[in-house]
DNA sequence: GTCGTATAGTTTAATGTTAAGTTATATTAT
DNA sequence: ATAATATAACTTAACATTAAACTATACGAC
């Protein structure tokens, strides 16, 4: 084990606590879902619909970062538990559009309240300008090819 | 949906730039572990006895924050392999104690490199002091019972 | 010492996930 | 029009993961 430079070690250190904070965070947040019932990829794809309206399978996918094949087990669970429905578009066979059931919006619409709710007590820990900042940070962080060397 | 208040949108938009960084910055590092064929839990173990030593299946599955049932299969897989041997801990027969092989030793050594190599390169997206600004906001965003309201 | 409790690790069943291959439909080139 | 190609969704097989039940070992009270 050769030793660290300085450069390197700040690096470690920070990607450490990166993605210790995002893990803590989420885990916390993810509490929220236990009680309705919902794995964190069903979350995604309700509120996925909840927000952008319905949408085909493939668009749901590239939202949520999940497998095709995964997308339509997702789907089908929600859709046996009657949250959402899909339905054939006519001018492109190949599509479905899902939608959510008036059950499906019920259910998103006071878990992403709940969620919400949790996310914001999370993020009560800064101060208003360490949010901005903090979001600032990621986002020049999360840039693909941003000074790649 | 009714409309988000100012400090809602603000820790809603924070919160998801978090995830975005922490998941699109951990894809590309992960990536380093397709060639040696790691899963991730695979290399979080190697990982550990690299840096601490010999440990108990108990500890290790803390330190990567996964189930004993788990950690059972992954040092199993990594053992098939070579890369690690249990050894009964004679004086408290309960316990295993988990050593890197010399190959697994060589293995971990290379692929930390890698992936030390890679986090240096994500993370110099940033100027040294902006890294060192986002860990202290991560970290104090981490802590459990922050300002739970 | 013996019995009850606690702990380390294993096993099993259920579920989520992906990659690869399949089917149905649409589009494009000829 | 027909053939080749592309695309959306589905299926299957492999594997990771967890929770819960289980086994083996240790410890503590009596």
């Amino acid at each position: 084990m050769k030793p660290a430079s300085k450069e390197t070690s700040r690096a470690l250190n920070t990607y450490t606590k990166l993605m210790r904070a995002a893990e803590s965070v989420t885990s916390r947040v993810h509490r929220v879902l236990a009680m309705p019932q919902l794995t964190i990829s069903q979350f995604g794809v309700l509120e996925a619909l909840y927000h952008k309206g319905p949408l085909c399978q493939r668009d749901i996918g590239s939202k949520i970062l999940k497998s095709s094949g995964n997308i339509t087990l997702v789907i089908d669970n929600l859709e046996k538990r009657n949250l959402v429905i899909r339905v054939r578009d006519e001018s492109d066979r190949r599509y479905f559009t899902i939608n959510l059931t008036e059950a499906g919006t019920d259910l998103i619409a006071k878990v992403f309240e709940d969620v919400e709710a949790s996310i914001v007590r999370e993020m009560a820990s800064l101060e208003e300008n360490e949010q901005v900042l903090l979001g600032q940070l990621c986002k020049k962080l999360g840039m693909k090819g941003g000074v790649a060397s």
